[in-house]
DNA sequence: CAATAAATGCAACTTTGTTGCAAGTATTTT
DNA sequence: AAAATACTTGCAACAAAGTTGCATTTATTG
């Protein structure tokens, strides 16, 4: 039960327990560098955690706002680290996001700005959630 | 089995058999001026059709390009009707859709147009999704 | 209107996600 | 450092969402 210094931290400030399940999982996300469905971390974790397990810490985790979700058109939920802007509940208002045909990889670009967009008389907008489909860098 | 030239026109169009599931759940999607979840649709055709129809109708509508998929942040598959312009297969590149917290209705604001991104070298976007959340015009 | 092709509904099944509770593990207190 | 407390985990059972094969029904074509 030997985990990083920046895995305690992240645990320890957000006022988690550390636990095997919280510490591997957020290892797998610090590896990883991407985003990551449900099953990934399934399959990646190799089978040592109950289904259960994961949901509620990945659940824990998006409350606590170390990771968010991001929307896809397939509708496979995916998670990411968010960076240490995120607050708890408050995360990023921008987001982009790319997400590779080739290799399914999907990434959050966080230094990418949104555009402003014109929207319709009487819209108020809360959040912008952005999506890009298309090649990565290492797929060309 | 008396629907609008407008639907017969469409799924003629598509080299779709007319069938009563199909026009109907057209004529939903005519009415409502919306997105719809499969929920939706399953409440509001007054549980005449069985849901592997529903699925498997909003399914052949999506392989024809006469509805197209919405990601939202929840994870509810939402489906628009689409433009004249999507032809088969081939969406609009860019997309804008309005999720109103209030009310939960989803809008297709085809009429504003996505700015460009700047993406980091390599990344070659082929699609871009934008989801913006906030209350709608009718709401506030 | 008959022949053919396609869509529907049913049943069974898989996958995905949720909830309550007993047992186990981490944290706090002394 | 051990006991008390609080939180997490895993199991089981369940609920919801989606899929597949096949017999029946419905639409289209000639």
């Amino acid at each position: 039960m030997k985990f990083s210094r920046q895995i305690l931290e992240i645990l320890k400030r957000n006022q988690l327990s550390v636990t095997e399940s919280r510490s591997k999982i957020l290892e797998l996300f610090l590896v990883h560098n991407g985003a990551l469905a449900h099953a990934d971390i399934e399959k990646k974790s190799g089978t040592s955690f109950d289904r259960v397990t994961i949901y509620r810490t990945l659940q824990t985790f998006v409350e606590k706002g170390i990771v968010h979700t991001i929307p896809t058109a397939d509708n496979a939920i995916l998670y990411a680290l968010c960076r240490d802007e995120c607050s708890e509940g408050h995360h990023h208002d921008h987001h982009v996001h790319f997400i590779c045909k080739q290799c399914g990889s999907t990434l959050c670009l966080e230094d990418i700005s949104v555009p402003e967009l014109k929207l319709p008389k009487g819209y108020q907008p809360a959040q912008i959630e952005v999506v890009v489909n298309g090649v990565c860098k290492d797929c060309r």
